[in-house]
DNA sequence: TGGTATATATAGACCGATCTATCTAGATCG
DNA sequence: CGATCTAGATAGATCGGTCTATATATACCA
């Protein structure tokens, strides 16, 4: 069966917005690109603020899920790094150009609270994810062990556009790794 | 002496770009701000693209120059430091609300290569003087320690808007510090 | 000192293209 | 029947960019 015409709507969106921005996509672009007439857009969304909303609510769900699925997954004590891989397959599949919700808060800081906070919120919920995983390893007595992490993963979606993917990743879990085996050898 | 109608253009512009985003800040609104009429931009830059170009021109060379003058002025085998500390200031000064040049290569990746190419040739500088630093410190026998200090700073940058700017210092220092003293310890 | 070239800025009309958004009327299909 | 989608016209605003004509200030030279 084919994908529902809102569905083509945020999968086109999102691709278009991720490759060449928010205010750069026309709505003109978006509904040529996904076959599809105006007034469908239109009809499932309020306005192109909503649309956007509406793709990076769709993305961030696919990221947490697979983020959760990941560290649930894991066995006793490796919550932590487990995140950790879990972010860098999703930078590979789905986010080689950057993260989509660092452009949403560059390009609606000043223009959509909506989106602005949406976009913090997401970054919010990863940040949160590490925090419960450093708890669940035991290792919440490192105070901000958990924020360091975020740091070095917010690094890497930066990194992977300016030192390729492989080196990238590589980087990432070399410093997240320095910062576990820290962690873990001052209260043994 | 006043600033020259071209200086105010640019730092007016580098503002405007900044706090709006590049698409979503017209030329109109920006020689309104800039107080000066319309001409008169387009007697300067050959277009908005050239106009975003000499933005970002202006700014990496004040970046530099910082850096620069950091890691100069910085003692004998603590010029990596140097650098940390001195792009710690200037997100304190100057970029608050996330890289500059991140958010050029998001709105311009697919739409102008001059300056996509000319925020991915700053970042390039960045990492070149860690480099340059680490090697200065007698640390580059580790292979790969700039590469992953970059990764730290990269974080840095997105960390402030999301952590704040104190937390997120404090956690760049914490992290490059962990870099440094894992890189002395391994060949003392 | 007076006069003039040159460069720079102003004011504002103007262009075609594109933007988001709305409306109506007909087609398709469960 | 009712919901969804298509087709296309339309609205008004804004976009980047060009044009002409006028004003001002500085620099050079007689």
């Amino acid at each position: 069966m084919p994908a529902s015409k809102r569905d083509q709507l945020l999968a086109t969106a999102e691709r278009l917005f991720y490759e060449q921005g928010f205010h750069a996509t026309g709505i003109d672009r978006i509904v040529a690109a996904a076959g599809v007439v105006r007034m469908t857009l239109y009809n499932h969304f309020a306005s192109k603020e909503a649309l956007v909303a509406a793709v990076l609510e769709a993305r961030h769900a696919r990221f947490i899920a697979s983020l959760d699925a990941a560290s649930a997954a894991a066995p006793p004590g490796q919550a932590t790094q487990a995140l950790v891989e879990a972010h860098g397959r999703w930078l590979k599949r789905c986010s080689r150009q950057g993260c989509i919700m660092v452009k949403a808060m560059g390009e609606f800081a000043e223009h959509s609270a909506e989106v602005h906070a949406l976009a913090k919120a997401a970054k919010r919920d990863l940040l949160a994810r590490l925090e419960a995983a450093v708890a669940r390893d035991g290792l919440d007595h490192h105070a901000g062990l958990a924020r360091r992490l975020f740091l070095v993963l917010e690094g890497s979606n930066t990194a992977v556009v300016l030192l390729g993917m492989d080196a990238a990743l590589a980087d990432t879990r070399a410093v997240a790794d320095a910062l576990l085996a820290a962690a873990r050898s001052e209260t043994p």
